[in-house]
DNA sequence: AACACTGCCAACCGCGGAGCA
DNA sequence: TTGCTCCGCGGTTGGCAGTGT
């Protein structure tokens, strides 16, 4: 019992022509996108679904870009990468007219590369200096413990419900001071692993450079924030910073900050000698 | 000129999730 | 609930062009 093939087997494979590019082109203007399996056989392509769909979707779709990635194309790939790590079209939705096929091509052809040569410019690279930097002087204090290779993006949902948690420990006056949210364990440890039923599965959280806990969305899907605002209006902020917004529930704070991510995430959440601070803006 | 090597990138492949009957 | 189909994603492959010897 294998999988059944999902093509039949008389179909072209390889390089597409450029009748058959032509071929795809007009009949997805006629009909639309969509029914893959059905386009290729309507169409008359000898290709199955998945290929018309990719060369549709990667070449021949308007708006598609070709060549040269920009500077600043490159910088928010980066940028983008470190936080979101290889989910390519998520970081593709963030580029106009790239396709995530040419962003992960570009990563892995030209980035990966760059960035192991070139290590100042990983946040990563200088987040671990920082860290062996700092060894001595973490060591007296209470310490945040991240392992070495800790600093990849993760899934937050985990993190939220730790913070949640904390949240719940603050209505029972575990504050710790005008700046302080509430306790947080160790990241390394706490926000690991997904057994939670993920209803802030498409948040991510990352540690930056300076130490900063950043939560990003991690798709424009705004269906998430009244999911987001119904579990934490059961847990009202009380207390935040001073620097912090004049909003007093999580919900709000966070809605405002986590709508979208056309920066890249500079809201920051920060931890130190464990505990949770809003780092304000 | 011929061959080997390397890098790039279009395309393929398998997996998993969503939607539907 | 189950099984099926379709779609989307990310990892990998293979062909081609450029470069070196």
């Amino acid at each position: 019992m294998g999988r059944r093939p999902c093509c039949p087997k008389e179909i072209n494979k390889g390089a597409w022509s450029r009748e058959e590019d032509e071929t795809l082109s007009k009949y997805v203007a006629n009909h639309g996108e969509g029914k893959w399996q059905k386009v290729a056989q309507n169409a008359g392509l000898k290709r199955c679904g998945k290929s018309c769909r990719q060369r549709w979707l990667n070449y021949l779709k308007p708006g598609i870009k070709r060549g040269d990635i920009s500077v600043d194309e490159e910088d928010m790939i980066i940028r983008l990468h470190r936080l979101l790590g290889n989910r390519w079209a998520l970081i593709a939705k963030r580029l106009p007219g790239r396709t995530d096929n040419e962003i992960k091509n570009y990563w892995n052809t030209n980035l990966s590369k760059k960035l192991q040569k070139e290590p100042t410019i990983s946040a990563y690279a200088s987040y671990l200096q920082q860290k062996c930097d700092n060894e001595e002087e973490k060591s007296k204090s209470k310490e945040m413990h991240v392992a070495p290779e800790a600093p990849r993006p993760r899934r937050v949902n985990k993190a939220i419900h730790q913070y949640t948690k904390v949240l719940d420990n603050d209505s029972r006056g575990s504050y710790g001071g005008d700046h302080r949210c509430g306790t947080i364990p160790s990241p390394s440890i706490k926000v690991e692993g997904s057994s939670d039923e993920a209803c802030f599965s498409d948040f991510l959280i990352d540690i930056d450079d300076q130490n900063q806990l950043l939560i990003a969305d991690d798709d424009s899907n705004s269906k998430l924030v009244p999911q987001m605002e119904e579990m934490s209006h059961n847990n009202k902020v009380m207390g935040l910073s001073t620097n912090s917004p004049s909003t007093s529930s999580l919900s709000d704070l966070l809605s405002d900050k986590f709508d979208s991510l056309d920066t890249l995430l500079d809201v920051e959440l920060k931890i130190e000698d464990g505990f949770l601070f809003w780092a304000g803006k």
